[in-house]
RNA sequence: GGGCGGUUAGCUCAGCGGGAGAGCAUCGGCCUUACAAGCCGGGGGUCACAGGUUCAAAUCCUGUACCGCCCACCA
């Protein structure tokens, strides 16, 4: 098949897909051998492809074909995430738009809304992922809610409880009102807000007319005050420790006590004790045995039986009665003020947590919930980390690692909403009869006290009762529990799979750091925990994908860049490979648009290198007519030689590249091989030897442009897929996939040192004379004359390539001297030693000309002064490493020759223009 | 309050101890039979600022400014 004179991309990305599908090339080769081996970060089922996904796929990927190609066994084990509290809100909003809820679906009909809501829509990312080529094993494809991996998490779960890692208690924990349900301390986003400090007078309880003031920005929660504490060394309340306050509005008697917590230098130094719903208050609470009184409800609005209960009365508890926790506060405040009880405000900023799912503000609830003892898990974890048996990529990650988990808290397990894996944790009704409490939405809630049995299924019977009431817990598992589990529940575990055996640990996680504590260090603990070993070897932590301004791309802010777009509109190939030449380590990346265009350019550019091959072989192709001519190494002419040395060193460092995870590099090298030194000049010098008289040498050239763009499209297959196969299959009959084939490795052979010297020098005297045509705007298809002076080994050479000075400088005439005058109206230029006159007759204007060389020999006499002034230094010179000395003399006499030459035309034109005047 | 990262050409970014780079944009010349999505050539930067280490600093150290993240119980 011909290729056509310009690359297009559709309709091949998705028929490459397919073949390579059906030809089941994306499961890993059987039988022994090394294997290589990745989870994906299984993005949520309610995800659409982002930027983030894009990136973070685009380097698996890469990673994943590179090693298919170099002879591993790979397993890239693709799926998705239940999400359990996003998943939920997506859902309730719809059900919203259809006027009705969860609440009157009830539990059971509401998850199997969900449940088909993921059949229908949920994999829509998935078929994104396969847009962008992945080499997903799909065979393998899991979701953290199918069969398999609910069985992985219950066996988890018992497995922690068994060994005493799990408890359920009454605490303190972050309850978002939105979502009704407890979120773990990371699952909270702290953000600076504009709120109030109110100064609110506190009287005595046994003389009312004197008061300590308060500071707070929750004037709310004094309605769950218990005590009123201050720093034991504060001067100003000593005396008054001990005393009692009567709290304004509620009227309770509450002590005043000493705890060192307090901040003197703070508001005035008295500190309102809230144990119910603040954490610091909590604590001290704790300290001081002090009643601790929730005084919202699920919604945070003001539950009246909170009071009731405790035997409180007053007007109050009606007129806050079920007020919303911002209401209450006006409401509050206002009272406040109207009884003299407000000192001052004050304008005051403050961190407010807030959901990291639905940004509600967050509230600090007293309720019954699973906790997992962290710190026996957190130890051996940073162990792995510390001894290197994880490395964490870019290395300065691992600080903020280790920060986190040093400092890391008892992970809260348990979510009060549906979607999810439901603890697997049952109550004997009969037994349990006084802790089971009805809700309004019908379900069970389980009181602080109930004995749980935690099993792997339902049991029969009550062993205490043998009732067969049970009822199980109502609460589902953090969905992190899950993902915590995925390097290994997707391979089979708790089973002993043949999956396990081979492919765990996996080899590495690619991912942002972003979930660096909600995932990666949970799959460190599980993995170590249930596997005895780590779930991976390396992570490579990649950079966030923000827009052109720096700002992180949010549908709110209206600055999304989807990446279908890009990829319809400039190709998948061009979009990942710019994906990776900006994925520099350690930085953000902002996504620039044209900076994917001219990366299309590039795929446009490597398709009409592969047109060129193919129109010189004449229809031949790998199995055609040049198949039997054998490149023998010593028949090789200098270009041939140079740009296999090239290549040679382009592969080397490609392959270390991408071993280091340094994916910009690679996509660098592969382009400016292919590109500028490929095409730029080895097409352009092989069109001489394609031309040749001699069939050996025009056969020989044809072989190795072959071979050149056959490696060219393996290097860089990993990174662009589609195109890079659809050229290797246009040129050639039945090939194998390019999928399967070797990954180019250098041959130390083609390394040429004599060529990679010389050829830069013949470039530099090429575009050295290209330059004086240009400047004195000699025609580009006009020959012209070039008379050479220099060394003998230089002039020899340079006589040797002499065609290629013809071919692509124009020069129809070469003239080699040892030494000698410029010539008159030639114009000058000097490459290392080598002095090139250009004779130009009547073509050159003398005073441009002059004017060009004063300009010329200003540049080079800077440079010399720079040297030198490094020379005359003693320290320099004593100091200095040998070759870089060097160096800096050869430099110099360099430029003096240089500038020599240069003053040399200049007085010949002076000459001629004192001889016309 | 701690910690981390950034500041390099008009824009987006590499480089991280020895002569300032890429892509895009820009200017000039070319439809040269692979490619005008191209070719050839050019212009453009006291590498944020101030100190220091070094024979040598964009590159290492310290500090400052401005951006951006992460963590944190100062009400």
């Amino acid at each position: 098949m011909q290729l056509t004179k310009a690359y297009s991309h559709k309709d091949i990305e998705s028929k490459w897909y397919s073949h390579w599908l059906q030809s089941g090339l994306f499961e890993p080769a059987k039988g022994a051998g090394r294997y290589f081996s990745i989870v994906i970060p299984p993005p949520n089922v309610t995800g659409s492809l982002h930027m983030g996904h894009a990136l973070n796929n685009t380097l698996q990927d890469i990673l994943c074909r590179y090693k298919r190609m170099d002879g591993f066994r790979v397993l890239w084990v693709p799926g998705t995430d239940h999400a359990g509290i996003a998943t939920q809100n997506v859902v309730e909003r719809q059900l919203a738009q259809k006027g009705t809820s969860r609440t009157e679906l009830g539990r059971e009909r509401f998850i199997e809304t969900v449940w088909q809501w993921k059949r229908e829509a949920g994999d829509l990312i998935l078929h994104q992922l396969k847009a962008l080529g992945v080499s997903c094993d799909w065979s393998h494809e899991r979701f953290t809610m199918d069969e398999g991996l609910s069985r992985a998490v219950r066996e988890a779960f018992v497995k922690l409880w068994q060994d005493k890692l799990l408890y359920r208690a009454q605490r303190l924990i972050n309850w978002c009102p939105r979502c009704k349900t407890a979120l773990a301390d990371i699952e909270v986003i702290h953000e600076e807000a504009d709120g109030n400090l109110w100064h609110i007078r506190y009287p005595l309880a046994d003389d009312p007319s004197r008061a300590l003031v308060v500071a707070t920005t929750r004037p709310e929660t004094m309605l769950g005050d218990t005590a009123v504490a201050v720093h034991p060394d504060d001067q100003r309340y000593k005396g008054l420790v001990g005393k009692n306050i009567r709290l304004p509005i509620t009227g309770r008697i509450v002590p005043l006590i000493a705890d060192p917590f307090v901040d003197r230098e703070f508001g005035t130094g008295a500190l309102k004790i809230t144990p119910g719903h603040d954490f610091n208050d909590f604590e001290i609470g704790e300290r001081f045995d002090l009643d601790k009184i929730s005084i919202f409800d699920a919604d945070a609005r003001i539950d009246a039986a909170a009071f009731l209960d405790r035997g409180e009365s007053g007007v109050w508890i009606e007129r806050y009665r079920s007020k919303d926790r911002f209401e209450a506060r006006k409401l509050i405040v206002a009272e406040l003020k109207e009884k003299g009880f407000l000192q001052k405000t004050e304008a005051h900023k403050l961190a407010v947590g807030r959901c990291y799912r639905c940004q509600t503000v967050i509230e600090p609830y007293l309720t019954p919930q699973w906790f997992v003892d962290i710190k026996p898990l957190a130890e051996p974890a940073m162990s792995v980390v510390r001894e290197g048996k994880i490395r964490i990529i870019p290395e300065g990650w691992s600080n903020s690692y280790f920060a986190w988990m040093e400092n890391i808290k008892d992970w809260c397990i348990s979510r009060q909403i549906w979607w999810g894996h439901q603890i697997p944790a049952w109550y004997c009704a009969s037994c349990e009869a006084p802790n089971l409490i009805q809700g309004a939405d019908g379900e069970y809630r389980l009181g602080k006290d109930a004995k749980p049995i935690v099993a792997r299924q339902a049991p029969e019977k009550c062993p205490t009762c043998g009732g067969k009431d049970l009822i199980q817990d109502p609460d589902v598992l953090d969905t992190w529990f899950s993902s915590g589990l995925w390097p290994f529940s997707t391979l089979g575990w708790p089973d002993q799979t043949e999956d396990l055996k081979d492919f765990y640990p996996t080899s590495t996680l690619v991912t942002g750091f972003d979930i660096l504590f909600f995932w990666v260090a949970r799959m460190i603990m599980m993995g170590l925990k249930f596997m005895g070993d780590v779930p991976f070897r390396d992570v490579y932590i990649h950079a966030l994908v923000r827009d052109e301004q720096g700002q992180k791309m949010s549908k709110s802010k209206g600055n999304v860049i989807d990446p279908l777009d890009v990829m319809s509109e400039y190709g998948t190939d061009a979009f990942r490979f710019t994906l990776a030449a900006m994925a520099a380590m350690g930085r953000d990346i902002k996504l620039a648009e044209d900076r994917i265009a001219g990366y299309q350019n590039f795929v446009n550019k490597l398709w009409n290198a592969a047109r060129f091959v193919q129109m010189n072989l004449g229809g031949a192709n790998s199995a055609g007519a040049d198949s039997n001519t054998v490149l023998d190494d010593r028949d090789l002419d200098f270009a041939e030689r140079w740009i296999r040395s090239r290549l040679a060193f382009t592969i080397a460092e490609a392959r270390a590249a991408i071993d280091t995870y340094r994916f910009n590099d690679y996509a660098n090298a592969l382009y400016q091989f292919t590109w500028h030194e490929f095409c730029d000049w080895y097409i352009e010098m092989s069109k001489l030897a394609l031309n040749s008289a001699d069939a050996k040498v025009a056969a020989r050239s044809r072989k190795l442009l072959q071979e050149l763009l056959d490696q060219i499209l393996l290097l860089m297959h990993p990174v662009m897929p589609f195109v890079t196969e659809e050229i290797w299959q246009l040129l050639g009959d039945n090939r194998k996939s390019i999928m399967v084939q070797p990954y180019p490795v250098a041959q130390a052979g083609w390394i040429d040192d004599e060529t990679e010297k010389q050829m830069p020098f013949l470039m530099g005297v090429i575009r050295a004379i290209r330059n004086l045509r240009t400047e004195v705007n000699c025609p580009p298809g006009k020959e012209v004359r070039a008379i050479f002076c220099g060394a003998a080994a230089d002039l020899a050479f340079l006589h040797g390539q002499e065609s290629y000075l013809r071919s692509l400088a124009r020069v129809g005439a070469a003239e080699f001297r040892q030494a000698g005058e410029p010539p008159k109206g030639a114009v000058t230029a000097v490459v290392g030693t080598m002095e090139i006159y250009l004779p130009m007759e009547d073509l050159i204007n003398l005073d441009e000309e002059r004017a060009r060389l004063r300009k010329e020999v200003g540049k080079v006499e800077d440079e010399l002064a720079r040297v030198q002034k490094k020379l005359a230094n003693a320290d320099f010179l004593a100091k200095a490493k040998n070759e870089v000395v060097h160096k800096e003399r050869e430099k110099a006499t360099q430029f003096e020759e240089k500038i020599r030459t240069l003053r040399g035309s200049l007085e010949k034109i002076q000459e001629i223009q004192a001889g016309r005047n």
